[in-house]
DNA sequence: GGATCAAACCAATCGTTCATTGGTTTAGCC
DNA sequence: GGCTAAACCAATGAACGATTGGTTTGATCC
């Protein structure tokens, strides 16, 4: 309870006030194990404010991705959750790695599309930074792991909520299992500074607002890849 | 009815009368659209039989694959759904119509080119069937359900499962709710013979197995529909 | 005795209702 | 302009009852 503000000391807007007390609720670890916050009108009860002022605080914070809220639910500390990832392990049992590379063929070249059409320039900044640390990434894992976080970008930046899912169901159930080692055997130095070309060549193309460029970009580098996880594979099937 | 049952002829038991009576139900065309069989209690009724006789006839037909059934919510002709309505459902709230119709231009003509090059003469045989029930249909809501089951055959003869997935998902999503009016109000006697044309179409290309063709005409008749539903967006948001 | 039926109960599901919660607007107060 | 208070909307969830498949029991009929 904050009931002994002293009126005397306005120095700094209720605003920001009770934006201090709401972020420091969050960051200390004050809330139940589900991370749900108290209720709007609980908040305002509690801080002695107005419910607006609190909604403008939670907007905030919100903005700030340390929270998400959800009408007749509730406001959660963290990030919304993805329920992808269950879909995800439940149909990984029947799916191989070459349809795996049907779906991207499908889907990837679109998203490089929407993209490049939709990409702001931090958008792109951020490419370009992941992609420089795919480059520079030491192992073999790490590599993949940059690479991962990449394609993934691209597909969050192209801003279409069912193909981002449909592009993380795809990534979950590629990550799965199995064939990790057969993509692994698939990355060889050489191919490597294949991959970091073509990433270039993907970036500069959304760069450029060219979404067909970016597309076709996108298309030949899974393309590469896919060969080579067929090289891989029917040499040790 | 079968009232009229004569006392004397009983060279068949009772357990194989009502297995033939329930299994003509299922095949025949005699359920509403969601495949949905009578109650237990309502068929022993209607066939005068005991509900344990005929809780041993769904049995053999569950067995068999020809429904199955899920406890306070009945029995159903066919196979049991997808996980995938799940994940559909959570996702649906944050979609739009128009992002709902990019990814349906991203995945379905991919899902047509896949079709052709893997369809077997049963597969398009079982095409022109539902393309006809979708011309054939009464009314609109009637058209929707078969145009949407067409659409759903093509993407399961594609032979993806992830594809199929977001196929599954991007459809659950969008049968969903909302907008099935403003869908409703695009579909007017003139598109409804424009959609049969490209219709035929898609299949023909199917069946010439020519997997760009069909991918093409797909992609016309989802340009048509994505058009329809701006017209009608725009005229009454 | 085997098969069938009727009845009763359990458990999962669905529709409805109602309270809760975030989302939004309006009016009034410094 | 910033803030509060109040009222309303829309979405969610908990609770209840009705429905439906799942199961058991005992009676009935060849």
């Amino acid at each position: 309870m904050l009931h002994n503000r002293p009126k005397d000391l306005q120095e700094t807007s209720e605003a920001s006030r009770v934006l201090q007390a709401i972020r420091q609720i969050v960051s200390e670890g004050l809330l139940p194990s589900d991370g749900r916050l108290p209720t709007e009108r609980h908040l305002a009860a509690e801080l002695e404010a107005g419910r607006a002022s609190v909604r403008r605080a939670l907007d905030t914070l919100e903005a700030e991705g340390l929270i998400w809220r959800k009408q007749g639910k509730g406001t959660f500390a963290g990030q919304p959750p993805d329920p992808t990832e269950e879909l995800a392990a439940q149909i990984a049992s029947d799916v191989d790695p070459l349809s795996a590379m049907e779906a991207r063929l499908c889907i990837e070249p679109a998203l490089a599309d929407l993209c490049a059409r939709r990409a702001t320039a931090d958008d792109v900044a951020r490419l370009r930074k992941l992609a420089e640390r795919t480059h520079d990434a030491e192992g073999s894992d790490s590599a993949e792991i940059w690479d991962g976080a990449l394609h993934h970008a691209i597909a969050r930046i192209a801003g279409n909520r069912l193909m981002l899912t449909a592009f993380t169901l795809i990534d979950e159930v590629r990550m799965g299992d199995d064939w990790q080692e057969k993509r692994h055997r698939a990355r060889t130095p050489e191919t490597r500074a294949f991959y970091d070309a073509q990433h270039q060549k993907i970036i500069d193309a959304i760069h450029a607002r060219d979404g067909t460029a970016a597309a076709n970009a996108m298309r030949e580098h899974l393309e590469t890849l896919f060969d080579n996880l067929r090289k891989s594979m029917e040499g040790r099937p």
